[in-house]
RNA sequence: GGGCGCGUAGCUCAGCGGUAGAGCACUACAUUGACAUUGUAGGGGUCACAGGUUCGAUCCCUGUCGCGCCCACCA
């Protein structure tokens, strides 16, 4: 017998063990019974940081993910959920040497590269399996025998090995380039790792003083202002620019300036980058600090003067005053200085935009240094003409414009890191500094050797690779490139990526890219892309504002089922998830829901019957109940199918609780309590079966209480051998029956309708009340005779009498003494009804009309408009017809 | 500056050319009956605003206002 409630805790450890057990999600299981094609679907996890905590964004995550494939599994395909963990190269190094700076310990430098990076496999080994254990807890139903880690061997060498091929291809080249530059952590990054947060700061108006004549600040004749945000950049001023069409400044072009403190003469160049209407209409350009700057400076020929060092404090390329001064620190001291000399004109509030690093949160500099980049250009053409034309799906589809946008506008990918934590770059270098990009150190000496006709000293690049240099690969890495393995044969191109539209640039374009480089094949078919979790406000979730709701503390409160069918329910398209706490208590109600119609089923010894058949059932309930379990199935497949999760998700719920126990349990309590003993055992089989099916088509979402369901009913005094999840998706034909919807349709809304006038007019609950049916209609006798009990069970009435004085198909409720009139057919509004078909029926002439005015078609014209819409109607299902007969014929061409 | 999306019940959101929907909240009634983690019924909406298309618009088109997100090196 159930327990009187469900707790969800003791239920999900036992069940995760039963799947464990069963090695239930092993890839490569043979196929149920539901399909004999057993066909591959893969999806590969969006590996998470391995030194991660489960966040709200992976929970939503992986639900999708999970109902996805325990959808197919169930539907016969031959599922692999691949997963892994990411190393996260800046992550996971800014938390270790985090936590060895709380626990007093030397630090990254101190320990040096090997000591330092064995402190990070520590940290690995020790946290690294949390966030795996929290996804479990979810539910997700991984083959966990196939865990990878991105530093793992395999994937450490698809990582060298792509990186050989582009660079056979010709892709990869070093160049001394601005890059972005993180002083916190003292590496380049890329673009797509600079944020963009507006600040409010200042803007500068500062004095140059044109070389040659001596300086009066009263007398502007003797320098040109400049506009400047950032002063401490004038140390690596080369040179001023102003628009050549500009009057003001025309004549000083060629001109010198001394730039003041450094008292370097820097010329005044004519550049149309310089604009009129910005600042002071002049500007200063800093080559080596600045992506215009460097363009101009190209332009003219000037020199780039480098005056910051890797921690961003002023370097020796600087005047000795401000040598080893942070920037911050240099900035008010220059401008002071500059004051000082009357050379600050004025200064202005000013708002603009500033580039961070997403991860330090600190203002990256643009800073000339040698990197390693990738053309990606050719890739990304590849790469847009496969989403172009369809290998590969987004959705929602109005993702593919921000995909197209950036991929148009792609620049060289900066690959190289100045960390530690990450994949080594497999490039050694010779004592003159030529360079050999090879698979290992002894492909690199014979490289050497050819060139030198001798063995030569070798040393290897210190750098490390974007993170995303292997997510790249995730696809195909996992399952065993560069080796040409079955399982790659087999899995790659995976069915569907899930993932968060906020890596679309970050990681999906470049799997893309990775993908048919590598493989000349998508990595993928199909790309959902989901929001981003918020508060119930919508507000993004952070730590700062205190909103953060921690998956696991929901699933400790109401339960993983609770929390992912709240998941599923929001994850509607288009739009950013927002999620409260109340959602998850209802859908924890609805799992109690669930729990307690199977007690009562459990109760009236509802047993599954070996050999049921739906479509056999006699009696109408039940009949009923059989289509209405077939729409549902439908309706759950249909959403499923479409990623439209909340749609699948509203559907099982709605039949589950509204259709099911609302009316259909109710309904059959008068069968199940009387003594027609066939009508009770095919009610009994039909119970068990619609729950059956329930449990199916709830499983993708909630996997642990319809597995312990699945698992407490009993079969001829017997457990089910079987697990749920690998039991056949429903399908079901046939089971609809217009004319018992109708009926129980028409007994539903009775009931409804006496319920609605008992409580309009306040009628007593203890009053006994009857319904008197009237006029002659004999197919409304009929029903209410055929369905008396329970009208008058749920309608709470104490008789049902029939008379003939009355308009036709109208009732009237008796209220002890006083009698009320109900007008039967009213309950389906008659009237408005015919009104409405009337309408459609003139506009359908109307247009009808229209339309044969429009083809100008004399035969068409001189027949009857009823004539025409029948020949209409023919054509149109000819044509249908057809159409359906060439999908199928292509379908099976592409199978 | 460019692009995308969103304004529907008190709240969170579905829907979408043909009589406005769900959950939560609210009101009334019920409750030894599978379930108070419940049931039944009810109140509550000019579907942001203004034009247009249509027999008919919450839905399609245009514009306005408000909000959010993404991309962009402009002093």
């Amino acid at each position: 017998m159930l327990d009187k409630h469900y707790q969800p805790a003791a239920v999900e450890a036992r069940i995760h063990a039963a799947w464990e057990e069963a090695q239930a999600f092993k890839a490569g299981r043979a196929p149920n019974q539901s399909g004999g094609k057993n066909a591959p679907y893969c999806i590969v996890i969006p590996p998470p940081n391995v030194t991660g905590s489960l966040h709200m964004g992976h929970a939503l995550n992986n639900t999708l993910q999970d109902i996805l494939c325990r959808f197919e599994r169930m539907r016969g395909r031959d599922v692999l959920w691949q997963p892994g963990t990411d190393h996260a190269g800046i992550a996971t190094q800014m938390v270790v040497e985090r936590k060895l700076a709380a626990d007093k310990q030397p630090g990254r430098r101190d320990l040096g590269r090997e000591k330092f990076l064995a402190k990070v496999w520590e940290w690995k080994a020790e946290s690294g399996g949390t966030i795996v254990n929290q996804l479990k807890r979810l539910g997700a139903s991984c083959d966990w025998s196939r865990e990878r880690f991105t530093m793992d061997e395999g994937l450490s060498k698809a990582v060298v090995e792509f990186f050989v091929k582009l660079d056979e291809a010709g892709l990869i080249y070093k160049a001394k380039r601005l890059v972005n530059w993180d002083p916190k952590f003292q590496t380049a990054i890329s673009d797509l790792e600079v944020e963009q947060k507006e600040i409010k700061g200042h803007l500068w108006h500062f004095r140059y003083p044109l070389k040659g004549v001596t300086f009066n600040p009263e007398d502007s004749a003797t320098y040109i202002v400049i506009a400047t945000t950032r002063p401490e950049t004038l140390l690596g001023d080369t040179a001023v620019a102003v628009n050549p069409k500009d009057e003001r400044y025309q004549h000083l072009i060629g001109k010198f300036v001394v730039l003041p403190l450094v008292g370097r003469d820097i010329p005044i160049v004519g550049d149309d980058y310089s604009d009129p209407e910005k600042g002071s209409g002049a500007v200063k350009i800093t080559p080596a600090h600045d992506f215009n700057d460097f363009e101009v400076g190209r332009r003219h020929n000037l020199e780039q003067i480098n005056i910051f060092d890797d921690f961003a404090r002023i370097n020796d390329a600087a005047p000795a005053a401000y040598r080893g001064l942070d920037r911050i620190i240099a900035r008010k001291q220059i401008v002071a200085d500059l004051e000082a000399l009357g050379l600050v004109e004025k200064i202005e509030p000013h708002t603009h935009v500033v580039p961070h690093g997403d991860r330090s949160a600190v203002p990256v500099e643009p800073y000339l240094t040698d990197q390693w980049y990738v053309n990606v250009k050719p890739l990304a053409e590849r790469a847009m003409t496969a989403v172009r034309t369809g290998k590969t799906k987004m959705m929602p589809l109005n993702r593919e414009q921000d995909f197209y946008r950036w991929m148009e506008n792609i620049e060289p990918w900066c690959i190289s890191r100045q960390l530690w934590w990450g994949h080594q770059i497999p490039v050694w270098y010779d004592h003159e500094g030529n360079y050999y990009v090879a698979r290992n150190e002894t492909d690199a000496m014979s490289k050497a050797l050819i060139k030198w006709g001798k063995a030569v000293p070798l040393k290897r690049d210190p750098d490390v690779l974007d993170t995303w240099f292997s997510s790249a690969l995730w696809p195909f890495s996992t399952l065993g490139w560069p080796e040409q393995s079955p399982d790659l044969a087999k899995y790659y191109p995976n069915a569907t990526l899930v993932t968060g539209f906020d890596i679309l640039f970050f990681w999906v374009a470049r799997m893309m890219m990775a993908g048919l480089f590598t493989q000349d094949e998508v990595p993928f078919h199909e790309v959902y892309l989901h929001g981003l979790v918020r508060d119930e406000k919508g507000r993004k979730m952070s730590k700062t504002l205190g909103n953060v709701i921690d998956p696991l503390d929901v699933i400790n409160v109401y339960g993983a089922d609770a929390l992912r069918f709240t998941l599923a329910l929001l994850a509607a398209q288009g739009r950013d998830p927002k999620l409260g706490l109340k959602t998850a208590e209802s859908n924890r109600n609805f799992a109690t829901k669930l729990w307690n119609a199977s007690r009562f089923a459990e109760m009236n010894e509802c047993v599954r019957v070996k050999g049921f058949d739906p479509a056999s059932v006699k009696l109408p309930i039940n009949r009923w109940i059989a289509g209405e379990t077939q729409k549902a199935a439908a309706a759950v497949t249909a959403g499923i199918e479409a990623y439209k999760f909340n749609e699948a998700a509203g559907a099982i719920y709605d039949f589950t609780w509204g259709q099911f126990c609302d009316w259909y349990l109710e309904l059959i309590k008068p069968v199940l309590i009387g003594d027609d003993e066939t009508a009770k055992a095919e009610t009994r089989a039909m119970v068990a079966w619609t729950l059956d099916q329930i449990l199916k088509l709830l499983h993708p979402f909630m996997p642990f209480i319809t597995e312990e369901l699945w698992a407490h009913m009993v079969e001829h005094g017997e457990k089910r051998a079987s697990l749920l999840c690998h039991s056949a998706w429903p399908t079901f034909d046939g089971l609809v029956d217009a004319a018992v919807e109708a009926e129980i349709g028409w007994v539903v809304r009775v009931i409804s309708e006496v319920r609605s006038v008992r409580t309009e007019m306040k009628v007593p609950a203890a009053a006994k009340i009857g319904l008197t049916v009237l006029g002659d209609e004999k197919s409304v006798a009929d029903r209410v005779i055929r369905h008396e009990d329970t009208i008058k069970r749920l309608a709470r009435l104490d008789q049902i009498s029939f008379a003939k004085l009355a308009p036709k198909g109208s009732a009237q409720i008796v209220l002890e003494d006083a009698t009320v009139a109900l007008p039967l057919e009213g309950v389906i509004d008659m009237s408005a009804e015919r009104a409405r078909i009337a309408k459609e029926q003139a506009k359908t002439q109307d247009e009808l009309a229209k339309v044969m005015a429009k083809l100008g078609n004399a035969e068409l014209m001189a027949k009857a408009p009823e004539t025409v819409v029948e020949e209409l109607r023919e054509r149109h299902e000819a044509f249908t017809a057809t159409l359906k007969k060439l999908e199928a014929a292509l379908k099976r061409i592409e199978d």
